[in-house]
DNA sequence: CCTGGTACCTACTCGCGAGTAAGACTACTG
DNA sequence: CAGTAGTCTTACTCGCGAGTAGGTACCAGG
């Protein structure tokens, strides 16, 4: 809460992450309009005019938020994920590892996915990037495994839809935290390979038994 | 644009409803925060004052917005759905409403989603209201129609994961606006209903014929 | 112990936008 | 045609927050 007058000393790059920490936190909480430099300058525990000396202006502070956030996300995902292996086991992997993410990250997650979508401005293209990455991966999984190869457009929107219900799902997780990550992703893994017509009947999907 | 001096005299009644209009439109284009009053009373053709007079502050009128346009959004969905029917075709006359009204209304559509659901404050309130709403019906169709009933938990889950998907797909939409509202529903139902495990075998779903 | 460079500060400017005071125009009503 | 109720305006105040000017503390190397 920066009560103390004169910040430690501190190399160059060690404040920036600082300074980034705090403004993931405020940026999350606040949303991006609402969030003030000077608050976070006092989560970061330095004063103002550090903020532009090392970060730039309030945009490109954010923008800088959304690209770093969104990379650890997808290298999280990159490294869960299992190639080589079953379309449902890709799709499984995947899935567990998004919501591991989002489970211990959930600020990063706000920023990304409330704060950023949000704001037409420039920002959004680093997201509009991520979230279409993910979308064409999505959707090269399901050209690639599917007998009758729909349209490119066809694959993409369910990927769209996919990548929206996982989205929707981590927001709702976000208010019932009791839940586990593997039961949350294993909901969605049921509802998006067995459909609703397979869970009315009582047909379930499981991961492969393995090790 | 509002060039000329002084605007006609007009019934209150009726002045709300521009007003109403031009809000809806700016706050889409801009969203809340960037949107400011004095373009909002520009785009209606009336100057500030009048909309302090007739819908008080700022967030009361976007909360305003929020709620005419989710109303009208609920009905043209509750006028849609089919009741009485097998939940298949519920949940299809429900996905074919949606898209519906979305296609229609683009402007009250990014109001209601983008904008308030970025917004922490009190405006979300209308909006997780109806949201729910919408979550409550789908959940209460799963467990209704499931064979095994799954835990309270679960449906409720599934059915914000299923919003979710619909939310998404339509955000997906708007940036592919050839495609028609009818297409689009019909992909979300293949996929929530039969699932990828189904469609990757090229099984689609249809819906029944009738009439 | 000076000299420069880097980290860091206090204390401003300045524009933008929410909200208002005070009055002017129009139209109906008796 | 006066009164009055409701519509509509110009022309402000005022706080908040982005961004900056102009320093002060601290640590090198000479």
């Amino acid at each position: 809460m920066r009560t103390e007058g004169r910040a430690k000393r501190l190399p160059r790059a060690v404040r920036e992450r600082q300074i980034m920490d705090a403004a993931v936190d405020v940026f999350s909480r606040l949303g991006f309009h609402a969030a003030s430099m000077d608050e976070i300058s006092e989560v970061a525990g330095i004063s103002k005019p550090m903020l532009y000396a090392y970060l730039g202006s309030k945009e490109e502070l954010f923008a800088t938020c959304i690209r770093r956030e969104a990379t650890r996300m997808m290298e999280a995902i990159a490294t869960g994920v299992e190639p080589d292996q079953e379309p449902d086991v890709q799709l499984w992997s995947g899935l567990r590892a998004f919501f591991g993410f989002v489970g211990e990250n959930r600020a990063s997650w706000m920023v990304l996915h409330r704060q950023a979508s949000s704001q037409g401005g420039p920002f959004a293209v680093e997201l509009i990037d991520m979230r279409s990455r993910a979308v064409s991966l999505v959707a090269a999984l399901l050209t690639q495994s599917t007998k009758a190869p729909a349209t490119k457009l066809e694959a993409e929107s369910l990927a769209a839809a996919l990548v929206g219900a996982g989205e929707s799902l981590a927001e709702w997780w976000l208010d019932h935290p009791e839940e586990p990550a593997g039961v949350v992703a294993a909901r969605l893994m049921n509802l998006v390979w067995m459909g609703f017509g397979d869970l009315v009947d009582g047909n379930v999907w499981h991961p492969p038994s393995r090790r």
